[in-house]
DNA sequence: CATTTGACTCTAT
DNA sequence: AATAGAGCCAAAT
Protein backbone atom coordinates (compact mmCIF):
# COMPACT_ATOMS: atom_id res chain seq x y z
CA UNK A 1 0.00 0.00 0.00
CA UNK A 2 0.94 3.70 -0.30
CA UNK A 3 3.18 5.15 2.25
CA UNK A 4 3.72 8.05 1.26
CA UNK A 5 3.58 10.98 3.54
CA UNK A 6 1.23 13.03 1.56
CA UNK A 7 -1.43 9.89 2.03
CA UNK A 8 -1.21 10.44 5.76
CA UNK A 9 -1.70 14.34 5.63
CA UNK A 10 -4.82 13.73 3.08
CA UNK A 11 -6.04 11.37 5.33
CA UNK A 12 -5.94 13.69 8.62
CA UNK A 13 -6.98 16.88 6.64
CA UNK A 14 -10.10 14.65 5.52
CA UNK A 15 -11.00 14.01 9.05
CA UNK A 16 -11.04 17.85 10.06
CA UNK A 17 -14.19 18.69 11.10
CA UNK A 18 -15.89 21.98 9.84
CA UNK A 19 -14.94 25.03 11.44
CA UNK A 20 -11.70 23.68 13.03
CA UNK A 21 -8.21 24.27 11.96
CA UNK A 22 -4.57 22.67 11.68
CA UNK A 23 -1.06 23.51 11.32
CA UNK A 24 1.13 21.81 9.51
CA UNK A 25 3.30 20.90 12.52
CA UNK A 26 0.43 19.36 14.00
CA UNK A 27 0.01 16.96 11.19
CA UNK A 28 3.80 16.10 11.28
CA UNK A 29 3.70 15.09 14.85
CA UNK A 30 0.65 12.89 14.45
CA UNK A 31 2.13 11.35 11.58
CA UNK A 32 4.97 10.95 13.64
CA UNK A 33 7.57 13.13 12.65
CA UNK A 34 7.44 16.96 13.87
CA UNK A 35 10.11 17.86 11.60
CA UNK A 36 8.38 17.14 8.18
CA UNK A 37 6.25 19.89 8.61
CA UNK A 38 7.52 20.84 5.31
CA UNK A 39 6.44 17.94 3.09
CA UNK A 40 3.32 18.28 5.24
CA UNK A 41 2.98 21.65 3.22
CA UNK A 42 4.50 20.16 0.06
CA UNK A 43 1.24 17.56 -0.10
CA UNK A 44 -0.77 20.68 0.56
CA UNK A 45 0.51 21.87 -2.26
CA UNK A 46 0.38 18.89 -4.53
CA UNK A 47 -3.81 18.72 -3.28
CA UNK A 48 -4.98 18.70 -6.68
CA UNK A 49 -8.42 19.81 -7.64
CA UNK A 50 -9.30 15.93 -7.51
CA UNK A 51 -8.82 16.52 -4.39
CA UNK A 52 -11.91 18.21 -3.27
CA UNK A 53 -12.82 16.92 -0.01
CA UNK A 54 -9.58 17.36 1.16
CA UNK A 55 -10.10 20.83 2.77
CA UNK A 56 -6.82 22.33 2.58
CA UNK A 57 -8.26 26.17 3.32
CA UNK A 58 -8.07 24.06 7.00
CA UNK A 59 -4.39 23.62 6.83
CA UNK A 60 -2.35 26.88 8.32
CA UNK A 61 0.95 27.42 9.61
CA UNK A 62 2.01 27.57 13.56
CA UNK A 63 1.36 30.88 13.71
CA UNK A 64 -2.36 30.69 12.80
CA UNK A 65 -2.00 32.41 9.53
CA UNK A 66 -0.64 31.37 5.85
CA UNK A 67 2.54 31.43 4.69
CA UNK A 68 2.56 33.74 0.93
CA UNK A 69 0.89 36.61 2.23
CA UNK A 70 -2.61 37.72 2.92
CA UNK A 71 -2.34 38.97 -0.33
CA UNK A 72 -1.89 35.88 -1.76
CA UNK A 73 -5.23 34.12 -3.68
CA UNK A 74 -5.13 30.66 -1.20
CA UNK A 75 -5.32 33.32 2.11
CA UNK A 76 -8.28 34.72 0.88
CA UNK A 77 -9.91 32.36 -0.34
CA UNK A 78 -9.10 29.97 3.04
CA UNK A 79 -10.19 32.80 5.05
CA UNK A 80 -13.69 32.97 3.36
CA UNK A 81 -13.97 29.01 3.19
CA UNK A 82 -13.20 29.02 7.16
CA UNK A 83 -15.31 32.16 7.87
CA UNK A 84 -18.40 30.45 6.33
CA UNK A 85 -17.69 27.60 8.59
CA UNK A 86 -17.89 29.44 11.43
CA UNK A 87 -14.19 30.48 12.16
CA UNK A 88 -13.84 34.43 13.50
CA UNK A 89 -10.03 35.42 12.12
CA UNK A 90 -8.52 38.09 14.37
CA UNK A 91 -7.63 41.70 13.86
CA UNK A 92 -4.29 40.22 12.49
CA UNK A 93 -5.87 38.00 9.64
CA UNK A 94 -5.00 35.00 11.89
CA UNK A 95 -7.00 32.27 13.47
CA UNK A 96 -7.13 31.89 16.88
CA UNK A 97 -5.20 28.39 17.44
CA UNK A 98 -6.04 28.19 20.83
CA UNK A 99 -9.86 27.77 19.92
CA UNK A 100 -9.77 26.46 16.33
CA UNK A 101 -6.88 24.11 16.28
CA UNK A 102 -8.54 20.47 16.10
CA UNK A 103 -5.93 17.58 16.91
CA UNK A 104 -7.02 13.91 15.63
CA UNK A 105 -7.98 11.17 17.44
CA UNK A 106 -10.32 13.76 19.51
C1' DC B 1 22.26 11.24 -10.52
C1' DA B 2 22.93 16.27 -8.60
C1' DT B 3 20.81 20.57 -7.75
C1' DT B 4 16.99 23.46 -6.57
C1' DT B 5 13.01 24.58 -4.23
C1' DG B 6 9.19 24.83 -1.14
C1' DA B 7 1.80 26.18 1.72
C1' DC B 8 7.48 24.85 7.83
C1' DT B 9 9.40 25.51 12.40
C1' DC B 10 12.81 26.55 15.81
C1' DT B 11 16.71 28.94 17.68
C1' DA B 12 19.94 32.43 17.81
C1' DT B 13 21.51 37.19 16.97
C1' DA C 1 10.42 42.84 18.19
C1' DA C 2 12.44 41.73 13.78
C1' DT C 3 15.68 39.31 10.87
C1' DA C 4 18.74 35.53 9.74
C1' DG C 5 20.29 31.01 9.77
C1' DA C 6 19.93 26.10 10.31
C1' DG C 7 17.50 21.62 10.21
C1' DC C 8 14.95 18.30 7.62
C1' DC C 9 12.74 15.79 3.81
C1' DA C 10 10.38 14.87 -0.48
C1' DA C 11 9.20 16.07 -5.26
C1' DA C 12 10.50 18.55 -9.44
C1' DT C 13 13.82 19.73 -13.08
Amino acid sequence: MSASFADGVYAIVRQIPPGCVITYGAIARVLGDPRKARQVGWAMALTPAASEPIPAHRVINARGDIPGGHASRRYRLHRKRLEAEGVVFMADGRVDLERYLWLPSS
